[in-house]
DNA sequence: TGATTGTCATTTGTCAACAATCAAGCAGAA
DNA sequence: TTCTGCTTGATTGTTGACAAATGACAATCA
């Protein structure tokens, strides 16, 4: 999962877990010099991956000064974002209504098995990693996964505020009730409960 | 509107012209070292301009082997994105109706004056930057601004067909009419105007 | 013939040194 | 005291050189 063969993937992906996971609180400032020693590496990929995160909206930049971990969207903000992920998640679902295609309910199940397993454990970034993984297997079945681009940065200003207020076994039964409305061929059923669980 | 302290804002502003208006053509590769003798200074910058229209989902990246300009979405990802810009911006124009700050409004009337001179001219790139803009001064708006980050790759990416099928003095009245329904204080109209106007 | 391997030019990935910029703290004057 | 302007240390911005990966084409072998 972690094989990136450039470094700044790697870098990149290592900060945003620390980020998702809760490691690393809002306003917390980067320097490329500190992460640079801290990684063994040069201050260039560090550069690149700081610039990932700050488009993907994990990351503030300001030009000379620096980046920084960014802020939980404000009320507004979020409210907006939950509509929008609401809006790509079930116009995948609805697609994939339309195939059917049992490989993703295959994932789905691999997935739905993993997790429950990983909110039994103590690594909450791990149980980030699968939640997530959950809805991205959803938005990649849809037109080759060209929705997967939009909907990350929206997920992951979603989640930049995980950790607080958040029942994980009630999170893995929301996912195991869609998974089983799509098994049972229920459109409607399935929609609801994820626009349900989208909060 | 051009001056940035950075080198690599200054690149990416200018690419990011090119493609929205049509000089670009999607598949079209881009070189870093062509780029930085073109524009006369080293790959460094030109790295951070392109890992930045990557992000935007102007170009699309491949490890090892170098960008390109990314291809018009399918319909059906198109689809998604015209709901989502009408989420954004619906929300928005809401929220201004909760404060109908002035400010916005001469903002606004100053577009249009600008938008409908350009309209009668014949350079494509300027009618895009002003059409952009006006949606960005309502964006802006609401909540700080706070929407901006979430809703220009989405703009972006619909602004890749841009040139393609658009009546521009149809497009203009479009934009009056909304800040004309604004002006009186019409909610619902104002609405309405703007989610028909994205198509 | 057809598949495989080797080589080579092109392009991106990485690095370390240097330049430009900023924010904080201090000195001095009103 | 409070404000202004300077100095300074830290941090980002930029550069050019070198390393590694890729894709195309040619040479080789079954």
């Amino acid at each position: 999962m972690k094989l990136a063969s450039n470094l700044q993937e790697q870098v990149a992906s290592h900060l945003r877990r620390r980020i998702l996971s809760g490691q690393l609180l809002p306003d917390t400032p980067l320097r490329e010099q500190s992460l640079a020693e801290e990684f063994g590496i040069s201050r260039g990929p560090i550069r690149d991956a700081l610039l990932h995160l700050t488009k993907e909206g994990l990351l503030v930049a300001k030009p000379n000064v620096g980046v920084k971990v960014a802020a939980e969207p404000s009320g507004f903000k979020r409210n907006v974002i939950v509509h929008l992920r609401r809006e790509i998640e079930a116009s995948a679902v609805t697609a994939w209504f339309g195939t059917r295609d049992a490989g993703l309910l295959r994932r789905l199940d691999d997935n739905l098995a993993l997790y429950r397993e990983a909110c039994g454990g103590s690594d909450l970034g791990q149980v980030v990693e699968l939640d997530m993984a959950f809805h991205r297997l959803i938005v990649e079945a849809a037109d080759q996964g060209s929705l997967v681009d939009l909907w990350l940065p929206i997920m992951l200003r979603m989640f930049l505020r995980y950790s607080r207020h958040r029942d994980l076994m009630e999170s893995y039964r929301e996912h195991a009730v869609i998974v089983r409305a799509m098994h049972a061929g229920r459109e409607w059923e399935a929609l609801e409960a994820l626009k349900s669980h989208i909060v």
